[in-house]
DNA sequence: TATTGTTATACTCTATAACTATA
DNA sequence: TATAGTTATAGAGTATAACAATA
């Protein structure tokens, strides 16, 4: 039956609590140290995305963030009116279209990466070694869980 | 001088991507994903940070929240209508307030845990061992982090 | 004067419902 | 009929600015 296992261990309630209070305050950090102001994280996000699969459709985009398409609209139109994204008609299918990021939101992908990694360094450098490395190898996971 | 250690790993930058893109998207299916359809995140997030520290008073918990003073008072104002937390005098200063939980919220909290503790231990169940284990490490660590 | 909290207001992000065009 | 995307609209959550009460 694949019965998912409730009672792992017994501190998994706390570990629970944790994560959903750590992910939530830490998203709202995040939301404000946005590098570019101009760029929401949901923009960003679609932007990684983007740098990662190369080109994708706006359901596929919606499906990929937990947005709603009508959201994902809105998003791409944004991204395109700041010249981050192009749209491209499908080759197979005239209702579809295909997003592709231009050569600027690489430029400012790499630009942000820097400043980000500056930031989220700076305050990972109150945790020691351990924790970091925790942290770490949580990433993939946390990401995983995400695309569950 | 106490620099931020900016090159610890080579790998750090796609961590830090890594990290950034899955606390948001998680958050943003936490949000969804709330037991109590009338208890938003950062409301749910008060009643655990009140269970853990007793009572706090108003600006307390918006810096613990990472939330500006008028956010939290609207927010108390609301869990104070669901009776969830009571709002008694500050015994030293006639400017401050306390803000202590009430039974009732304690008796949701336990509630609102078994629930959450399923959804997201059956999203949890399509992950293997390690990675949980590495899950439930890095949610204290990531709570830490978030208060940095 | 400085600080705590509140009121009034506006903004950002997302959602739902209804619509258009294509399959 | 079903699907991809859009338009119109509304709602939730938060922020900033201006204010009141107390220190």
């Amino acid at each position: 039956m694949n019965m998912p296992d409730l009672s792992r261990t017994p501190d998994d309630t706390a570990a629970v609590n944790a994560l959903r209070s750590g992910v939530m305050r830490l998203s709202r950090r995040l939301k404000h140290q946005r590098v570019d102001e101009s760029l929401s994280p949901t923009e960003m996000s679609v932007l990684g995305t983007l740098a990662r699969c190369g080109s994708a459709t706006p359901g596929e985009l919606a499906r990929k963030e937990h947005v709603q398409p009508p959201s994902m609209t809105r998003i791409v139109a944004l991204l395109e009116a700041k010249e981050l994204v192009r749209l491209e008609p499908h080759p197979e299918d005239r209702r579809q279209k295909v997003v592709r990021q231009t050569e600027r939101a690489e430029a400012m992908l790499e630009e942000s990466r820097r400043k980000r990694n500056a930031w989220l360094a700076e305050l990972a450098g109150n945790l020691d070694e351990d924790e970091w490395a925790t942290l770490r190898a949580a990433a993939p996971v946390l990401e995983k869980l995400a695309h569950l």
